[in-house]
DNA sequence: CAGTGGTCTAGACCACACT
DNA sequence: GTGTGGTCTAGACCACTGC
């Protein structure tokens, strides 16, 4: 299973297991405790053990489980939650992440209003232009981790803020696991795409890569975003994993940048 | 000083402080231990009492100081870690972070080739275009949390990869702290600007964003760039900031991405 | 070898939420 | 009150660095 033996050392009565087992064979690599809990935790969030939304054993009931001490287990957990996998809340428990009941919605979309607005912006317009199923091309196929012509989802839809179109975006979705996918789903649905992707399909999306390049908007674009053809527009294309670091989702978007901007923080 | 009282509690035998303190007053707010003494370091840190470069002292010598156990400073250093305001080396020490020594140079620069060659590509050539003092306008001097005229530096000048230019730049900066700063110093100066900026100026750069949109270059800007005008370019505003959220630059960018993109990672 | 950060434990107590 | 996460402590031992 994992790189590492389990932390279970036998019948220790005096504290610190620590020992690597494993004398022979090639296991050079040494990983502390609370890492091999975190992958025994992150094991069970893959399996579905726990659900997006779901609270999770305690930390002293999971401490026992894994036999080891309840600090081991926290300082695992501190790790998940700072990669929000899981989220913490005092006296109440530690729960699974999700894009649905998570506060921040809309979590991965950086496009902003430029000034005042925050957030007040609220979910804007959906609207579904294309849902197909194909085989997937060879570049497609390489970014989604797929074989040349491995069944794929397109989706094409515009988002729109106060009724002006913002967003044109393009999604490839492997087709095995977002078999039953159809636009009518989508289009009956409020809320987060990646809320609807955890509660369909069990595929809770983790993490994601954005290239950002200025393009001009072309033929096809320009009257779908309501702009002249040759318009400056962000292309951004996202790349989204799931649990270990699996790609589930390939989005390329063309953001009008004239009264929204992308933000973003560097530390 | 700080927001709450200093962890001292007089002379307890017995283990733990915690309490408050302060029982009349108005400190309604809790902060935990560990977040007074990160707040401390900070504050040493601020007042150059350690340097960029310099280890700081152990964590036993600060739980000594600050009269806490080792643990808690250990908590307060995880998270200034964490921020990237320390940098951590087993069996060496804890340093102050610093742009120099840093292998991740131009740690804020995400602009990067869009195949292969990562980050081979090295500091690129620079060439400085202008600089010059002036009275800050409304604008500048607004996100700069200056008033307007009071006297800033701005800088222009031209990034190339393998002699293609691919980034224009203006910074502002605020005169008082980088008085002394001429196009002479940035001339001779090898590696990271925000190097510099620490070793001439005391200024560690901690934290930034970015407001990136779509625009086309103009008549002034594409002959720099080498390009047609009207070609998309990225536009990149941005506001770094040091220790306490101050902030000290601004810098506006135009990027090609023709060969490159700006590159971004979403948790 | 001594000194540093890194891990692990065990137990005490605090803050918060639900019942 | 009970159970949860959050803080703090104290001590033991491990891993890495450099003298």
């Amino acid at each position: 299973m994992s790189q590492n033996t389990p932390p279970h050392s036998a019948g220790n009565t005096t504290p610190a297991p620590q020992t690597d087992g494993l004398t022979g064979g090639g296991t050079p690599a040494f990983s502390p405790l609370y890492q091999q809990i975190k992958s025994l935790i992150l094991q069970s969030l893959q399996a579905g053990e726990w659900k997006p939304g779901d609270t999770i054993p305690s930390e002293f009931d999971l401490a026992a489980r894994f036999k080891v001490s309840q600090g081991t287990v926290r300082k695992a957990i501190d790790e998940l939650a700072a990669d929000n996998l899981l989220v913490r809340r005092q006296g109440k428990g530690t729960f699974v992440a999700t894009h649905a009941e998570q506060h921040i919605q809309y979590r991965f979309l950086r496009l902003q209003p430029d000034e005042g607005d925050q957030r007040s912006e609220g979910p804007a317009e959906r609207n579904i232009i294309e849902c197909r199923r194909l085989r997937a091309p060879a570049e497609i196929a390489r970014l989604l981790g797929l074989r040349s012509g491995d069944p794929v989802l397109q989706v094409r839809r515009v988002l729109a803020f106060h009724g002006v179109p913002a967003i044109l975006e393009d999604l490839w979705l492997p087709g095995v696991p977002f078999k039953g996918l159809t636009v009518e789903t989508l289009a009956a649905d409020r809320g987060p795409m990646y809320a609807l992707f955890e509660t369909q399909f069990g595929v809770r999306m983790v993490r994601a890569e954005e290239k950002i390049k200025a393009v001009a908007a072309d033929a096809e674009s320009a009257p779908l975003l309501d702009v002249a053809q040759g318009t400056p527009l962000l292309s951004v294309e996202r790349i989204a994993h799931t649990y270990n670091d699996v790609p589930m989702e390939l989005r390329r978007g063309l953001y009008r940048t004239d009264t929204h901007h992308y933000r973003n923080e560097l530390n």
